[in-house]
RNA sequence: GUGAGUGUAGCUCAAGUGGUUAGAGCACCAGGUUGUGAUCCUGGGGGUUGGGGGUUCGAGUCCCCUCACUCACCCCA
C-alpha cells in the first residue's frame, strides 16, 4: 500500500517548513508592529456558523462531518465567522478599536489549481469598532507593510481599491434601479468572462442602453491613481457623492502608500458580505491570483448576535504569496536555519574532546553541529560543514591545548582562538 | 462538482511506428592509509514507469478505471 498526501494538501519537509515559518514569521512581525494582537479559535466549528454568514450553498464547498453526538461540524474554511463569534460574545468588554490578527490553516473542498489548495494558511487582519476610513487605510497599510517587509515593491505590487457605495451611486446615476443593484454587481464581476454582445444584452435588462454600457465599462476598466478622484468624477459623472472614498484617499496619501494603491471599480469581491471599501492586492503582471482580498463588513458582528460593530479587514493566503516571492527569485532553501558553527575533529584525540565542546556551545545558545561520519579526513568534514552553510568551522586540536582553529567558511580565513572564547566569537 | 491536458529515480530528462535486464546528469551514501571545503577519481543504494485491470507471444509505449498535478468553469467566504 502506497499513500500520497490527499488532493490539494502539502507535506512540509524541512525546506518547505522553514519557508512556511518564514512567511508566518513575517505575518506575525508585521501584525505586531502595526498594533494587532494575535488570536485563534478551534479548527472546526458548528456547520451552522458558516451557514449564517454564507448561506446553505457553502456546505458543498467545505469539509463537514458528524460527531458521535450527531452534531454537524465543519473544518474551518475561513476564520471570520469564528472571529465574529468571539467578538460578539465579549464585545461589550473589549476595548475599541479591536485589532486582531491570526494565521490559521483553513480547508476548502475546492478543485486545486495553482495558488489554490484544499489546505492553506491565511493571514487575517481585522479591525473592529471603528467606522472611520482611517481604519480602512490602516488595514491597507498593513498589507503594504507586509509586501515591503518581504522585499516586494510598488512596481510589482498594487492594491486595487473600490467602494461598494461609490459603485452603487455610479450605477444608480446610469439608471440602474435599486432592486437591480445586486445583479448589476454580478454583471460587473463577470464582465470579462462573458461575450461582449451578451454583456450588452444583460446590461440592457438592468436598464442601461449600449451607450451607457460602453461608458460604464470604460470607467470600470480605467485605473485611477490615488489623489486623482477628479478623474473618477469626470469619467463617471458622479459629482460629490464620493463619500468615504474622499477621506480614504487623503489617509492613503498620509500613510505614504499612495504609489502602492490605485482605484479599480472592477473590484467586486463577495457580494453579500462587504458593505463599503473593498480591495485586492495583486502582482501587476497578472500571472498570479490575488495575493489578498478584503474590505469593510459593517453588518457581520450583528449577524452573529453581537452589537452593531463596524469592521474592516483582509485575508492573505500563503500559496499565492509564496508563488509571487519565488517568481521574484526568493529561494525557500535559503530560509533553513543555518548553524553558527560546525565543530570537527581530525583525529581520535580531538574526537574525544568534541562532545563536551559542542555541549558547552549549545548551552550558551550557539547553534552547533558536528559530523556523524567516522572519517578523520578534514577535507570531507569541511565539505560537510560548508554544505550545512555554517558560518564557522571549529577544528579541534588533537592535543590538550586550550585553542581551536576557527575558520570563517565564507572568507576562508582561519585563526586560533581560546576554547572559552569560542561561543562569544561565533555569536558575534 | 463539470470539461481538457499531463504523469518514467528525491530533482531535470532519455528510452524510432509495442521488442531482451527502463538509462543519464544532479542529489544522496561509502571509500581514496595518517590535518583544510567549489567544476578530483572509484564504488554503491534507490524505479513493480502514479496505482489497478485489459489487449498482445511481448506494454513505459495501445485501451479502460482510478489517484495526483496543471488549465478553464464554479467559487474566491
Amino acid at each position: 500500500m502506497k499513500f500520497q498526501a490527499p488532493r490539494g494538501t502539502r507535506d512540509f519537509y524541512p525546506k518547505q517548513m522553514a519557508w512556511r515559518n518564514h512567511l508566518i514569521d513575517a505575518w506575525r512581525r508585521v501584525s505586531i508592529r502595526n498594533g494587532f494582537e494575535q488570536v485563534d479559535g478551534p479548527i472546526f466549528e458548528s456547520l451552522d456558523l458558516y451557514k449564517v454568514k454564507s448561506g446553505e450553498g457553502i456546505v458543498g464547498e467545505l469539509f463537514h462531518f458528524e460527531d458521535r453526538g450527531e452534531r454537524q461540524l465543519a473544518i474551518r474554511p475561513e476564520f471570520t465567522p469564528t472571529l465574529a463569534r468571539m467578538v460578539a460574545a465579549q464585545a461589550s468588554s473589549l476595548p475599541k478599536p479591536i485589532k486582531w490578527f491570526c494565521t490559521p490553516n483553513l480547508c476548502r473542498a475546492e478543485r486545486p489549481q495553482r495558488g489554490r489548495l484544499r489546505e492553506f494558511f491565511q493571514w487575517n487582519i481585522d479591525l473592529l469598532g471603528s467606522d472611520s476610513p482611517v481604519a480602512d487605510a490602516e488595514c491597507i497599510f498593513v498589507a503594504v507593510d507586509l509586501m515591503r517587509d518581504l522585499g516586494l515593491d510598488s512596481q510589482t505590487i498594487k492594491v486595487r481599491i473600490s467602494h461598494r457605495e461609490t459603485v452603487r451611486h455610479i450605477l444608480s446615476k446610469f439608471g440602474v434601479a435599486d432592486d437591480m443593484m445586486l445583479r448589476a454587481f454580478e454583471l460587473l464581476d463577470r464582465r470579462d468572462k462573458i461575450e461582449p454582445e451578451r454583456f450588452v444584452e444583460l446590461a440592457a435588462e438592468l436598464g442601461l442602453d449600449p451607450n451607457q454600457v460602453e461608458r460604464f465599462d470604460q470607467a470600470c476598466r480605467y485605473k485611477y491613481p490615488i489623489g486623482r478622484l477628479d478623474q473618477l468624477r469626470e469619467h463617471t459623472g458622479i459629482g460629490d457623492q464620493l463619500g468615504d472614498l474622499e477621506s480614504l484617499d487623503a489617509h492613503l496619501t498620509d500613510f505614504g502608500i499612495a504609489d502602492w494603491c490605485e482605484y479599480d471599480l472592477g473590484i467586486v469581491r463577495g457580494l453579500a458580505y462587504y458593505t463599503g471599501t473593498v480591495f485586492e492586492v495583486h502582482e501587476v503582471s497578472g500571472a498570479e491570483r490575488a495575493l489578498a482580498g478584503g474590505g469593510r463588513y459593517d453588518r457581520l458582528i450583528k449577524l452573529f448576535g453581537g452589537p452593531d460593530t463596524p469592521a474592516v479587514g483582509f485575508g492573505m493566503g500563503d500559496t499565492v504569496l509564496s508563488n509571487v516571492l519565488v517568481d521574484r527569485g526568493a529561494l525557500p532553501e535559503d530560509t533553513l536555519p543555518k548553524p553558527d558553527v560546525f565543530v570537527l575533529a581530525g583525529g581520535d584525540d580531538a574526537a574525544r574532546r568534541l562532545p563536551s565542546i559542542v555541549a558547552d556551545l549549545r548551552q550558551r545558545g550557539v547553534h552547533a553541529r558536528f559530523s556523524y561520519r567516522p572519517t578523520r579526513n578534514l577535507g570531507k568534514l569541511l565539505k560537510e560543514a560548508a554544505a550545512s552553510q555554517a558560518r564557522y568551522a571549529a577544528i579541534i586540536n588533537g592535543d590538550t591545548s586550550n585553542t581551536v582553529a576557527l575558520k570563517d567558511l565564507a572568507s576562508g580565513e582561519q585563526a586560533d582562538v581560546p576554547i572559552d572564547e569560542l561561543s562569544s566569537r561565533v555569536l558575534q
